[in-house]
DNA sequence: TGACAACGTGATGAAGATATCCTAATTAGG
DNA sequence: CCTAATTAGGATATCTTCATCACGTTGTCA
């Protein structure tokens, strides 16, 4: 459903939201505490300051730390970062011809609409 | 939520349904009339053989038909042949250490329980 | 019986996702 | 000012999925 990456990015972000607030947490920390494997780990952060949603610190000391309150970072933003979520809303079978009217459909909506809300309602602070 | 394969086939075994019952279907009407790319639908079909979902009639005059009543297969079934639908149950995560208490989970559950209700109850014959 | 229409299948290729490696750039602290 | 700790980022490798190609096999029908 989501993929590897964006459930890295989630990970790291739950993870950085229980430590206490203002100290940099070490990227190898996040990569030990939350399985996830170191390099890949730099990309992800990377890509998390770049949108402003994480801050890093350089340099001995450094470290990276919540640009936000974490009760205010949407998991739905993180994953957005990392994979295209509206390609769910697409047609179940993915038939061009269907405009909606495949009996799929309209189940398939539903599910997807809840899961939606799942990731719209809830916040990194949350997540573990 | 399904690979590419699975949604193929589903759309194949759909257009095998509606067709007069006996009668051979060239892979290569399938190809055309659902949209899939002709020589990976011969491997898909072959799976679907393999299986005993559907027959193959080789030779000249030859093409696919369905094994069984189209409202006796599942559209699990046929997922199942091509991926692996159980590793949504898991942790919404992906965490070794969550043993169920992660919050995203239990809603996460519903979310693929119904999903999985929907894979359960609908049959070929009524996928189009 | 031979040509042609079909399925069967192994080899190969392309693309994207995932993961690793190595070196730079930065900064705290001795 | 030097060194160690740390993030930044390009290059490259690996894996999986999706797709194509070429050729083999089978069976029908003229």
């Amino acid at each position: 459903m989501l993929n590897q990456t964006a459930i890295y990015a989630i990970r790291a972000m739950g993870f950085l939201a229980e430590q206490e607030e203002g100290i940099p947490v070490l990227s190898s920390t996040i990569a030990h505490e939350m399985e996830i494997p170191k390099n890949f780990l730099s990309k992800i952060l990377n890509r998390l300051v770049q949108a402003g949603t994480i801050r890093s610190i350089r340099g001995r000391r450094g470290g990276f730390v919540l640009a936000v309150a974490p009760s205010e970072i949407k998991v739905r933003d993180v994953a957005d970062l990392f994979m295209k979520l509206n390609d769910f809303k697409q047609c179940f079978l993915g038939l061009s011809r269907c405009n909606g009217s495949c009996s799929l459909h309209i189940r398939w909506k539903i599910i997807v609409e809840q899961f939606e809300m799942l990731l719209d309602e809830t916040t990194v602070d949350r997540v573990l």
